[in-house]
Order: C-alpha cells, then sequence, then structure tokens
DNA sequence: TAATATTTTTAGGTATGCCTAAAATATTTT
DNA sequence: AAAATATTTTAGGCATACCTAAAAATATTA
C-alpha cells in the first residue's frame, strides 16, 4: 500500500521518463508536482527502497518493472474515470482533470476492472491518451504532430498533448474535437501560422498550436 | 478543505450522536474509529476551533450546523456511491463499504450532484439508509424492528441496523432482500426465535437477527 | 462523602511529508 | 583543469496524525 504522496511520485517519474533516455532528475519531479527537490530526494531514497525505482544518489531515477506496473496501474485508473465523468456524468473535456487526480488513487482492482467492463473497455481517454488494461499494457499508436505535416495534407486528430483547460477550451471554441480531420491548406512565411481546413470551416492557427495536435496521416 | 481525519471525526460524531441526547464522548469516538482517546482529544480540539463541533473539555462534542452540513455531505457521497457501485458496477451490497469509505472524500460537488443525476436521484443506499439532498435534507422514514411486530403481523423489510458484511451474507442466503414482505408466524418461548414467512419460504430466526432487520409495518 | 474506578486530557514520542538554508557533488565555461 | 554555475543532497524545522504513559477530572460505589 502506498500513500498519495508516493504514488505521484511514481506517476510524475513515469510521465517524465518518456522525454528522458536515462534517470529522470530531482528537479524536473519537483517542478511537475509542484514541490521542492529536496522533498523528492526523500522521496526517491524511500521508492529506491521500495524497488519501485532504481535511485543513484545525484544520478537520478529510474522506474524498476514493478514500479513501471504501478504507474500503469494508477494511470489507467485515472483515464477510465475520466472517460466515466465525460461519457457518463456529463462533463467536459477540460473539466475531468482534478478530479480524476482524486479517484486514481482509490484501492479496488474490482472497482477499476468493473469500470472498465461499465464503460465497454475503452481504448482511449477524452484526450485522446491510451488506456493501459489490467496487465499494463499500452497500445501504442504512432502519432505526428499537426505541424508535421506538409501543405496539402490531411490528417485525422486523434490526441492532445498539452491538455490543459485553457487550450482545450481553445479547441471547443473552434470546433475541433477528437477524431475530426484537419487538412493543412497553406502555411504563412511570416510566423509559420497554419491555414486548416475542417469539415465545413476553413481557419488559422498558430504553429504552437498545431503542434499540440496528435494526428495520424489519412 | 478537511482533512480525511478531520471529516471521519465529523462523520463519527453524527452517527453517534443519534443515539445520545447530550455530547458524544471521546471513548466512543475513539472506539468508532479504531483510534486512541488520546488523539480523539486532540481532535475534538482541532475542530472545535473550526466550528464544526461545540466541545467542552470532559464533557464531549456536539456537531454545530456547520458541523452537521458537513456530516450530511460526506454521508450524501458515501451513500451515493454505494448505489452507483451495485446499480451501474454489480458490487453486491455486502462489498460496497469499504470503497464508499474511499469515494466520500473525493471532493467536487457537481461530481456528486452529476451522479446524483445519473443515479436518478436515489432515496435510499443500498442498505435502505436514506440520502440526504443536496440542501443536507433526509427524508425521515419511522421504522421498527421486525422484533418489535407481534405474531402473525407483516412489515416491510426496509433496511439494516448492523450492516456488516457477514449479516449481510447471512440475508443472502436467506434470501431475505430488502423491500421484500416478512410476516412473523411464531415465536419461541425457549430462545424468542421467530418462525417468519417470506413469499415461498418460511424460515426461523434469532431474536438477534430480528432486531436488526428494519421493517415498516403494512 | 470519601474512596475507588473510569474517563479524559496532557505530556512527550514517532513517522510522514513538506519546507529553507547550507553543504556536497556534478556540469559547464573559460 | 580550474573556476564558476547549476543541481542535488543533507541538516534541521514545522504540521499532521498517530501512539503510550502519567496526570487530571468526572462518575460510581461503599
Amino acid at each position: 500500500m502506498l500513500t498519495f504522496s508516493e504514488e505521484n511520485h511514481i506517476k510524475s517519474i513515469f510521465h517524465l521518463s518518456v522525454s528522458s533516455e536515462d534517470g529522470v532528475s530531482t528537479n524536473s519531479i519537483a517542478e511537475n508536482l509542484n514541490t521542492k527537490a529536496s522533498s523528492v530526494s526523500e522521496m526517491l531514497k524511500k521508492l529506491n527502497e521500495k524497488s519501485l525505482i532504481v535511485y543513484k544518489k545525484y544520478h537520478g531515477a529510474q522506474l524498476t518493472e514493478l514500479g513501471r506496473k504501478t504507474a500503469l496501474n494508477i494511470i489507467r485508473k485515472h483515464r477510465l474515470w475520466e472517460v466515466f465523468l465525460v461519457e457518463k456524468l456529463n462533463f467536459k473535456w477540460d473539466e475531468v482533470h482534478d478530479i480524476a487526480e482524486q479517484l486514481e488513487h482509490i484501492q479496488s482492482e474490482k472497482l477499476t476492472n468493473q469500470l472498465d467492463k461499465f464503460l465497454n473497455f475503452p481504448t482511449h481517454d477524452p484526450h485522446g491518451d491510451p488506456i493501459p488494461n489490467t496487465a499494463g499494457f499500452i497500445k501504442f499508436t504512432p502519432k505526428l504532430k499537426l505541424s508535421d505535416l506538409n501543405i496539402g495534407e490531411t490528417g485525422k486528430f486523434i490526441g492532445v498533448k498539452d491538455s490543459s483547460s485553457t487550450f482545450l477550451k481553445y479547441l471547443d471554441k473552434r470546433k475541433i474535437s477528437l477524431g475530426c480531420n484537419i487538412k493543412v491548406l497553406h502555411q504563412e512565411d511570416f510566423d509559420q501560422s497554419l491555414h486548416i481546413g475542417l469539415v465545413d470551416t476553413n481557419l488559422t492557427i498558430s504553429i504552437k498550436s498545431a503542434s499540440n495536435l496528435y494526428i495520424t496521416k489519412i
């Protein structure tokens, strides 16, 4: 049985591992969890003793297989609850994160699995992130950013990189929703902004926004 | 924002208040929460400062109006989640308590209210306990115990007093389920046990069991 | 009511998880 | 490679929420 704080550190290390070859740095975890490096240092020592991470002083942390399984289970719960909130309780995709942050710590394997079944074994959460199965297996979908497309190409919008509430609301306002097709029509030389075509409208978005949108070429 | 421990103490005081005229004793709270009187003493001091209870040293605790509202909100969440677990996720009534103990601490008014709506505004949890509404109002149903009935009378089973898993399973085994009618056929002089009639069976239950069953006369 | 028993509080201790400031180590720059 | 800079750890504090043991207050009983 892990504490909420331990679980949050494990999760943070998992997320930060994606974009880091070797160990995850103390500072990056601290920043991610809105805490201080000294607090993280203490926690890393403890997680190392519990065999959830491999931690060498001054050289960052890496999840063990046990740690990885643990992280994936927390993420599984987080994303299943997000689906529940959106599909069953009519929440919008920008409202579910904070609540799921609480719900992800509820301990009951049966609950998680029954919820999964109730939701009809969803494969992705409302932001397009994949949901690990019981075994911690995640279905990998190769994803490009909209900004990676060439002029004239079309992509299907399958996820967001930064799922902050502000960005999600921005997308809502522009009727850009998960699953829709986006065609890159033109790029401005001046600021690299993209003219894109949706089903029945055209609009311009910044290059920054475009690189926050995950797509698959179609 | 209250801690889990603060919420648990408030809830405990609420439940213990039912069967105690004046202040709830430190010891009874300690017993109820599986902790020590000294720990409770400290907590009472804190809850008093937060205006959730009125607490005079050596004279027990009483909820303030704020404390009562707080307790009822926690109980509302607990019971709504129990309904969710049984109705939507196919849990049995003896499996839901521990999970609801965790879920009752999730903070989001919108979540509670949307859940309520999703469940179609249930009035009672799977054990027959009433669910407070948003305002903290509880619909009071006068309830008798099965052991209060006279021979020949019939009652509708509307709730359990002790909802321990063992007792609930005992009822399951005997096909005594919420809402069913029970007729008292005969009482043994020797041990006061009751012969009762259900829809299509008769059986004998101890007086102890009979006084754990809440009914309304019909 | 005085003696005894029970209950409750206080005093002092532990573990967790956070903090700041200082020390130690690693990295980068010159 | 030495100096400067950045990162990380340690040391020492603080709050919460527990605990045991002793002291204080209340309740019971002879």
